[in-house]
DNA sequence: GAAATAAAAAGTGTATACAATAAAATCATC
DNA sequence: GATGATTTTATTGTATACACTTTTTATTTC
């Protein structure tokens, strides 16, 4: 859960592994806000405020719309398939109710947009901001609105694919909103271990 | 020197502290990808290539246009001061021909800006970039384009002032574009101790 | 019984030790 | 003299040890 504290010597045990390996992940965990350390302290699970929430979303929603509209200028035909087969595992997932699952691939849909513009600096980057929006998510999101994303998504492959990128950017940029104005202001209790396995 | 080979016991020598320390900041380092890991080989000061410079430039240039959009729609009397204010320091150091300073403060200009709008998330994913860019400058940057930057940034300014958001846009965009553009095929040999000192 | 203080326990921060791997040097072979 | 195999050296990866800090518990005092 957010705020827990996370020993050292207690994770090393699980992991047979010594407080040097632990360490080691807690630096880097730390740098992906998953992990917030205090000197001296200890390591604690990232608690992310409704701020810093909404900062997320907000940067997001500058590189997303700026994916939108580079890529429905350049999107090809396999491109636009290789959504559409996205959005059948999406569903499935959505379907099944499997919840971490479902966490990752609507997350997917997003780095793979980023992904077919080819810039790898730009996918490092939403790689992080996506990863935060799932603690986010996680955190405060109602899990009733995946179908809403779900359907949003498709709303967006169908702009792609009439090359229509104003009703895309639009799109995209609501759908960002949607799940932004979706997070309620009582976290929720979850383990961090669900959302690294996500 | 990129590609340099830093070996733990040597840096850790210099600074008097154990190898345990050196490789903390190796691995802090590696992920603002100022040095690479490569498992059982070591840590090496990173050699940006001429494409990861170009994505570097395209992520600043999605992030800081709309830094200027919406800033140009806040700004106020004050910020335009402290502004004209960081200008005037700029000035200074590329008058002294203060090479490290001069790069800092070029970079903090966009800094300063991002910071303006309040979001922490932005000023930090635009602070890494700077970061980069700053490595990639002084590995293949002509050393005088900085006062065309600087000619550049208080046109900016002008154009905040003026609340002009289109011009000031226009101007942004044409900065980021000129500072790629000037980047030299063959990287210059330098040190990482100016990039980290700056 | 509550607050403050002191002692004990637990946990982090850094250095060091040892094992495993890679690089360098030596030697043998052609 | 160059090439390839083998030994030696150096370096990384991980575990452990110890000092120091924080937290907890126990004790004292009002």
């Amino acid at each position: 859960m957010p705020g827990t504290k996370l020993s050292e010597q207690k994770i090393g045990d699980i992991f047979n592994v010594s407080r040097t390996v632990v360490r080691q992940a807690f630096n880097q965990l730390s740098r992906d806000r998953l992990v917030v350390l205090e000197p001296a302290r200890g390591a604690f699970v990232a608690m992310p405020t409704v701020e810093e929430a909404k900062h997320v979303f907000e940067v997001r929603n500058i590189l997303e719309t700026a994916v939108t509209r580079q890529l429905c200028a350049v999107i090809t035909e396999a491109q636009v398939k290789e959504l559409r087969y996205h959005l059948q595992v999406e569903q499935a997932a959505v379907a099944k109710a499997d919840v971490s699952g479902r966490t990752r691939l609507l997350a997917d849909f997003h780095l793979i947009l980023a992904q077919m513009l080819g810039n790898q600096v730009l996918v490092e980057i939403l790689s992080e901001l996506l990863t935060r929006s799932s603690l986010i998510a996680l955190m405060y999101q109602s899990p009733h609105s995946a179908d809403a994303s779900l359907r949003e998504h498709v709303a967006i492959v169908d702009a792609f694919e009439k090359r229509d990128a104003k009703e895309a950017l639009r799109l995209m940029s609501e759908h960002l909103d949607n799940v932004r104005h979706n997070l309620h202001e009582d976290p929720h209790s979850l383990d961090l271990a669900q959302i690294l396995k996500a």
